[in-house]
DNA sequence: CACGTTATTGGCGGCCCGCCAATAGCCGTT
DNA sequence: AACGGCTATTGGCGGGCCGCCAATAACGTG
């Protein structure tokens, strides 16, 4: 048997497309190299011959993933402000995640390893559990009820928390009184003025989703 | 054989301890239930019994992992003002992890499934991208090279991004314009004060570590 | 001292993965 | 047109890990 003979480069790319939509759609550990290898209509020791081991391919396939999206939109407008430069790159990245959801999700969810929603459940858990000592800590309880999108943005400071803790602990570019700063600063001025500026600007607007700037007006 | 019998409650939790320390120092999928049953002078076929699967038993782990850390500093001081407040609580976030260290970082690494250093590798290089991105953006060339810190601080603002965008894409709990907003805002404010506040506040003290109070002085 | 209860285990069956020797398509040469 | 040689491709072996179930052996109780 076999399949017919194939340029080593388009075979390469062929496996490495297939183990894309396979890794995107289910995470790493239930994506087995026989299956791939099947949707690829290819002997599995093929998939060992060009990316040697399943780890392998899956990091190519990443890679991949992560190759194509980020900064598509370098456009770089002289004339502008930095708050138009800023919003026109934000809405180029939102832009960029909407089309490419899939594969943006399975791309960073994969900072661990891609969709696993029980886990992710309770690494979820715990984040909003963060989220409610902020908000008692901060006194927020009766504006948080009202309007449930306080939650999210203190989530949202969350996931800035948690980076910025990376930057300090594992990779060392920040210290500790850095980091301190950066966090104490910034939840002060996303609580006392951007958090309004974000829900008074929802409730201003028809909720039309297509209105490009919304901001700087 | 069979090592001496013991309180089912008790067993259970030996087993999930040794769990945990494996878990912590290696990623899923390189820790065999054979090991820890080994570590555990258990046979194999108890994890089974307690836990369901191996999955499981990782959940179960990484439950206890995160349900000890969080929100361990409730202390509500009435008298203080929000930014006296918020300080102190982020002082406790940060003690709490340098304690914890290595719990957390098994933990929230786990958030996709833990230390894999070669994907690690590949994320952060993407994520890199966006920060050059941002610096290139923004006109923050020359800055950036003589302060380091500044991409470090751009990369907590890339944690906020895309803790927001997922709560816009995954939760559906903002939209797509409050997800501008609130990063349109939040970046502008980063730049214009924060940053220079967090770096100004790194030289003008000597390094040591040690410090409580920095801010609100 | 039986005797039931149940914590504990050995081992089977199945799947998955990495590797290597063997196979079979393609191409240039004569 | 036949023939090698090169190499893409594969079958299958060996090892590991996991889930399960029937069998086993501690322990409490009468």
């Amino acid at each position: 048997m076999g399949v017919e003979r194939m340029d080593p480069g388009d075979r390469r790319r062929q496996i490495l497309a297939r183990a894309r939509t396979l890794f995107r759609e289910r995470p790493y550990s239930e994506v087995s190299t026989t299956e791939i290898a099947a949707a690829a209509g290819v002997s599995r020791a093929l998939l060992n011959h060009y990316f040697g081991t399943k780890r392998d391919l899956y990091l190519a396939a990443v890679t991949e993933m992560l190759a194509v999206p980020p900064v598509p939109v370098p456009e770089y407008v002289p004339g502008a402000s930095v708050r138009e430069r800023a919003c026109q790159s934000i809405e180029g990245w939102l832009e960029l995640l909407e089309r490419n959801r899939e594969t943006w999700l399975a791309a960073v969810g994969a900072d661990g390893m891609g969709r696993d929603p029980e886990l992710e459940e309770v690494v979820d858990a715990a984040r909003d559990r963060v989220v409610d000592h902020i908000v008692q800590v901060v006194g927020l309880g009766p504006y948080a009820r009202e309007h449930p999108e306080v939650r999210a943005l203190l989530r949202g400071f969350g996931g800035m928390a948690e980076a910025a803790s990376r930057e300090w602990l594992v990779r060392g570019r920040l210290t500790r009184r850095q980091v301190h700063v950066f966090l104490e600063e910034t939840l002060l001025r996303v609580l006392a003025d951007i958090l309004p500026r974000v829900i008074e600007d929802d409730h201003e607007m028809a909720p039309s989703p297509g209105l490009p700037w919304p901001s700087h007006t």
